[in-house]
DNA sequence: ATAAAATCTGTAGCTACTACAGATGCAAGC
DNA sequence: GCTTGCATCTGTAGTAGCTACAGATTTTAT
């Protein structure tokens, strides 16, 4: 049994965020000392990796909790993980485009203004040009 | 003249984020009508126009405010915009390589899922396997 | 004149945390 | 046993960038 400081330090999780997923329900509430203080041990350790792990590929919190449910209840089949994995791939793929999409437009902009106008006004920079052009 | 209706259909902007703006000072305070309502101008339009296009390019609303400055002001110079730029530039390859981070590692736990566990039980998937492994 | 649509202000909600304030608990040294 | 200092407690408010109301008015059309 150990503290919510070196649950903390051991996962790398700020404790505010430890107890804000209690609050959400996606740890379980620990037990606690005399005083009150939160008292975990290895299985809410792991289930707090498992977490992180999952908010670190991406997945929403919701989703976070779809994958902790799957992982604790044999009644669900391995095909529901693999759909939230694919749809989690989905929306990666869309916001990658977003960010080529806004990178393009930025090299371009950024390439103009080399080559145009250095040195110049900042209102007669070919960026705010392009800033201002429907 | 015309009112916050038009230059949100007209901008693809929604009223509510015109007041936002409003508030926010990114907007001058427009006109008002005898009862009150906002009525607006071709400049409104225009400055409106600058900072969704900015908004759509990544920029948040600080570096948006620091653009319209630059659009305005004279003794500004065009280096200025280039670093705001170049910046955003940055923060948007952090991001897409984060994002391609996150992608490797779920099509190879999606190609795990598919050759390893079809029909298995979700605890035994290997998708929630790696998500539980530290 | 009246009904319907548009707009008004102000507040609360969203995601996923983070940052306090002010009150306690706990562990170590003397 | 007492004090000191750190850890932890609860609860609330703040962050970005909106979005979504409620309830009151204004404007427009018939």
């Amino acid at each position: 049994m150990f503290g919510i400081g070196v649950l903390s330090r051991e996962t790398g999780c700020h404790i505010e965020t430890i107890r804000y997923y209690e609050k959400l329900g996606l740890l379980h509430e620990p037990q606690r000392s005399s005083g009150g203080h939160r008292l975990y041990n290895n299985a809410h350790q792991k289930r707090l990796g498992f977490i992180l792990k999952a908010r670190s590929l991406g997945f929403n919190l919701d989703k976070t909790r779809e994958l902790l449910s799957l992982s604790e209840n044999t009644e669900r089949s391995c095909s529901e993980a693999l759909t939230l994995v694919e749809t989690n791939l989905l929306t990666i793929n869309e916001k990658m485009a977003e960010l080529q999409r806004i990178k393009d437009s930025l090299l371009v902009m950024a390439k103009s203004c080399q080559s145009c106008c250095p040195g110049a006004k900042a209102p007669d920079c070919t960026i705010v040009d392009a800033l201002s052009t429907v």
